[in-house]
RNA sequence: GGAGAGGUGGCCGAGUGGUUUAAGGCGCACGCCUGGAAAGUGUGUAGGGGUGAAAGCCUCUCGAGGGUUCGAAUCCCUCUCUCUCCGCCA
């Protein structure tokens, strides 16, 4: 959410920040609603104080036994005026609100300027793409001996989802645990295991709603299933002051994320890449604002260094205009390579997003710190990212891993955490 | 699910309609006292908003939202969370 003041200040940079994002709106229309609904707060308070002072009066006139009837009907009249001015005020300020939740962040200077992902700026790429002396399969057609079983999915839940058995239940768990291993042990992450339904409040400080209502799961009585645990470890600091000398928070979390893929329909289909429920490791951090830019590179370089100790060739891009989420103001995607992808030619898919979402999220949720330099309150910065994907990290391996005979070597890293086993066998 | 008790400042806690303009205590900050400290003592100590160059002035907030009233922490309604007991349960 922004700061209605910084539109106050700077309409022009605004407008053009937002013109960037394609977001309808003027900063005029905005100022106009602003400037009138500070009017009426003036003319409101005038009448309030008014009414307080004769309310006074009037106890003091009882207390003396004195007549106060003259005085109490003066300020009956008071009363519609007042009830008259804060419905208006009400009506002004939703109005405002409507707008002001509904628009974008504002993007980073170095974020390029474009329309969808293939304007995105790749930063840098790692590893070997690996070579195969046969055409690559990919992971739907490598595991058809029921490891991955899309059709029991469907007869137990419906489509985008999948029963995972055996060895790939147990690759699965083996990633979680390499994963969070990682990132508590290594990156001194504190662990949290989340609740996994959140309330439209907690939704609403990310920035999931007000606007993306249709891409949830909704249960009943403002129970939300999470997209990402982003969601519940971001709102670990709604509604909190926090001291400069506790920052940073660094969290991560396993959790089951659910989306409903509502503007997906038709796309990929095939396979485990995009589905309703999928496993995600989530680092979030809470940090000063001085120091949202550097971790955010920090972050994304946690990210990398999981697929590179699983020796998965990948390649980091820096999102565009048209392609940053609502929430951030600059966004790293890591994709990963899937030789088995595009018939076997391999194509580069998303597995990690990393985002300095600045003080958007933290406007949005009242998140603030006390600077001890000057003691003044301040919004916190917040940042998130994933650390991995796990459903599609688990496609990543079998898809690199896949050898002559359509079995999967387990890499190196991961065979203490799934009882020492060399491959997984899908014949 | 049933019954009951609660939610007041960073924390504890007083407050059942009118100088509450939220007592008192703890904690914290700064000062005095002291050779230094403890003790003692004094002052200060929430957030949002409006206005203003600033100092300041005003306004809203006692879990949330409504209502009654000239006036609500206090009375009424709805919701929410916490605690205790019972039931069920991993």
């Amino acid at each position: 959410m922004h700061d209605i003041k910084f539109i106050r200040d700077n309409p022009k940079i605004f407008d053009k920040k937002m013109n960037i994002r394609n977001a309808d709106i003027s900063s005029e229309n905005i100022l106009k609603i602003d400037k009138k609904n500070r009017e009426l707060i003036s003319n409101l308070q005038i009448f309030q104080e008014e009414r307080n002072l004769l309310s006074k009066q009037i106890g003091i006139l009882i207390k003396d036994g004195k007549d106060a009837t003259k005085v109490q009907e003066s300020v009956k009249k008071l009363k519609d005026q007042i009830s008259l001015a804060d419905e208006k005020i009400k009506e002004s300020e939703n109005k405002l609100r409507d707008i002001l939740i509904n628009l974008p962040n504002i993007l980073d200077d170095d974020v390029p300027t474009g329309v969808n992902e293939n304007d995105n700026k790749v930063i840098r790429s790692w590893g070997k793409k690996p070579k195969f002396s046969f055409v690559p399969k990919d992971h739907v057609d490598l595991t058809t001996n029921d490891k991955l079983n899309f059709e029991l999915g469907a007869k137990i839940s419906g489509s985008r989802f999948v029963v995972i058995k055996n060895d790939l239940a147990l690759l699965e768990r083996a990633l979680i645990n390499f994963m969070l291993d990682i990132n508590t042990i290594k990156f001194k992450r504190e662990e949290i295991s989340p609740p996994y339904i959140v309330n439209s409040k907690s939704l609403f400080g990310t920035g999931q709603l007000p606007k993306f209502k249709d891409d949830l799961f909704e249960t009943d009585q403002d129970k939300w299933l999470i997209p990402t645990s982003e969601v519940p470890l971001t709102n670990i600091v709604r509604d909190e002051i926090l001291n400069d000398f506790d920052l940073p928070l660094n969290f991560v979390a396993y959790s089951p994320c659910f989306r409903s893929e509502a503007g997906a329909a038709g796309k990929d289909t095939r396979g485990m890449i995009r589905q309703h429920q999928f496993s995600k490791i989530e680092m979030v951090s809470i940090v000063h604002p001085k120091d949202s830019d550097s971790k955010l590179e920090e972050m994304t370089n946690h990210a990398e260094h999981i697929l590179i100790e699983l020796n998965l060739p990948y390649r980091v891009m820096l999102l565009c205009s048209g392609d940053t989420g609502f929430s951030s103001k600059k966004t790293y995607d890591i994709e990963v390579w899937l030789p088995g992808q595009n018939s076997g030619l391999g194509q580069y898919r998303e597995i990690s997003s990393c985002s300095n979402c600045g003080d958007f999220q933290s406007r949005r949720m009242n998140a603030r710190f006390r600077d001890k330099e000057n003691k003044l309150l301040n919004f916190l910065h917040t940042l998130n990212g994933s650390c991995l994907a796990v459903g599609r990290t688990m496609i990543a391996i079998i898809e690199n891993y896949q050898d002559q005979h359509g079995d999967i070597i387990i890499p190196e890293v991961l065979r203490p955490y799934m009882q020492n086993k060399q491959k997984i066998n899908f014949k």
